[in-house]
DNA sequence: CGCGCGATTGAAGCGACTCAACGGCAGTGG
DNA sequence: CCACTGCCGTTGAGTCGCTTCAATCGCGCG
């Protein structure tokens, strides 16, 4: 493994100020997990926080009746476990989606990394802000009204990561099910096919399974700000779009609850 | 004002552990705010961050057509402010509900504090991963399906920061509006009047205007699970049981978000 | 006192859930 | 090798809960 030291973490983390004491050379615990395998379980003790170095999470908490609930979907530089640090146990469970790598900072050792190397503890803060950042994603989705908008507003926020990580904002390849990201949206999943297919129909997407690739981010942007249609004109006309020639979604603001 | 000091923020914090450093005596900001006015306004330079003392605050984002979105509700021990340290300005705005005070903690002093006062940064921690506790209330109620459940889950949210800050868990008193409410739970203000009247007819509360008596918690509590029906999963129960016993014979389920 | 806002209640229409059936694909075992 | 079984994804039809529009009442305030 020729780079697990707290230099790499740092630079995952986005540190530039790099010129710090030698403790960068400090050797920092990898883990790799593959499809499917489970970071920490629900319930279990808490041990360790970790920083997602490749690949991606599914987490999500079951219910007593069996419902399994997605809280979120983590990728490169997401912090994973750290809501249970005030608790006794892990509230939620993460299981990888795909080939994963993930840094791991014992809790022990946490404020003792802090204390030797101040460029971690106030990287350390800025995780624990972005980690807030991106739980604010889901009330994001949550307070589209229509599903259709909380889809688009879910697919922007990958594209967003995409970005972010330095890769096409477009070509989107959705490691979860459908299931899961309805369970995410709060929605019913056949309700998820028959958006996207809407979505294609009017020409914002390319569908083709899990490989979706965004053809209009301009209207695919508008459309998730939108609250509700309105019927205005030929209302009993939207039941197909054919062929995605002409029709436009045309999403009219109106004001809310 | 006779308590502001970093020994009172500790306390407050739930630190026990007080046989520390001279430090305690250093002395922390307060700021008292009156009912209506804004601790921080959305775009707004990021500063401090904030712990509040007393009294409570709405946390809310203004959309592009102007619709009020409640992002959440910040009583005793809540830390605000601390999601726009990773950006460059405030993504929401808080309020108070009430007359109110908060800590103030300068960002550019946060680090230093951690390091002085080795106490302070692990209760830094803890506040760090409470808060996103916190946040994922919010997912907790829009996991809900019925708008009745969601209130019923949003009620034993207060009910319980009642009974952490020693205080009755029946007797709410409701500091918000119904559609402050309604915006948080993402329906519309008049189903929350409509549900808390159901409820009440049931027997689960009693509602005058802003005060509620959580009348039957356990009932409520009950209530409040009523999530997405179904699924009974069995993936990790899946027996196989050839000849088997009690065989159910009627082929189930369908996964069901 | 009238104005605005919060809260309640009624009526009607629609969007999303529910139930159900089908096709495709991967893993499994005879 | 090929049924066989599960799971994922899609599509259809019917029902219902919630939104939407609307009217009314109470209350604090300039």
């Amino acid at each position: 493994m020729a780079s697990t030291t707290m230099g790499d973490l740092l630079r995952l983390m986005g540190v530039r100020e790099l010129a710090l004491g030698g403790l960068l050379d400090l050797p920092v615990p990898v883990r790799r997990l593959r499809s499917g395998e489970t970071l920490f379980h629900e319930g279990g003790r808490v041990e360790s926080v970790q920083i997602v170095r490749s690949g991606s999470f599914k987490i999500f908490h079951t219910e007593r009746d069996g419902y399994e609930q997605v809280l979120g979907f983590a990728g490169r530089t997401a912090m994973l476990g750290f809501d249970a640090l005030c608790l006794d146990e892990h509230p939620n469970e993460a299981i990888a989606l795909e080939e994963s790598t993930t840094f791991v900072l014992l809790v022990r050792d946490l404020f003792a990394y802090s204390e030797r190397t101040p460029a971690f503890g106030r990287a350390l803060h800025m995780l624990f802000s972005s980690a807030l950042a991106r739980q604010s994603e889901h009330t994001d989705v949550m307070a589209a009204v229509s599903s259709e908008a909380r889809l688009a507003r879910f697919l922007l926020q990958l594209s967003r990561r995409m970005a972010a990580d330095g890769q096409s904002p477009r070509r989107l390849l959705l490691r979860m099910t459908r299931r899961d990201i309805a369970s995410y949206l709060g929605v019913a999943h056949e309700t998820i096919s028959r958006s996207l297919k809407m979505m294609a129909d009017w020409g914002l997407l390319d569908v083709d399974n899990r490989e979706v690739e965004i053809l209009d981010i301009d209207r695919l942007q508008a459309f998730s700000q939108g609250a509700r249609r309105q019927t205005d004109d030929g209302s009993g006309e939207r039941r197909k779009a054919r062929g995605g020639v002409g029709w436009r979604p045309v999403p009219v603001p109106c004001a809310r609850p």
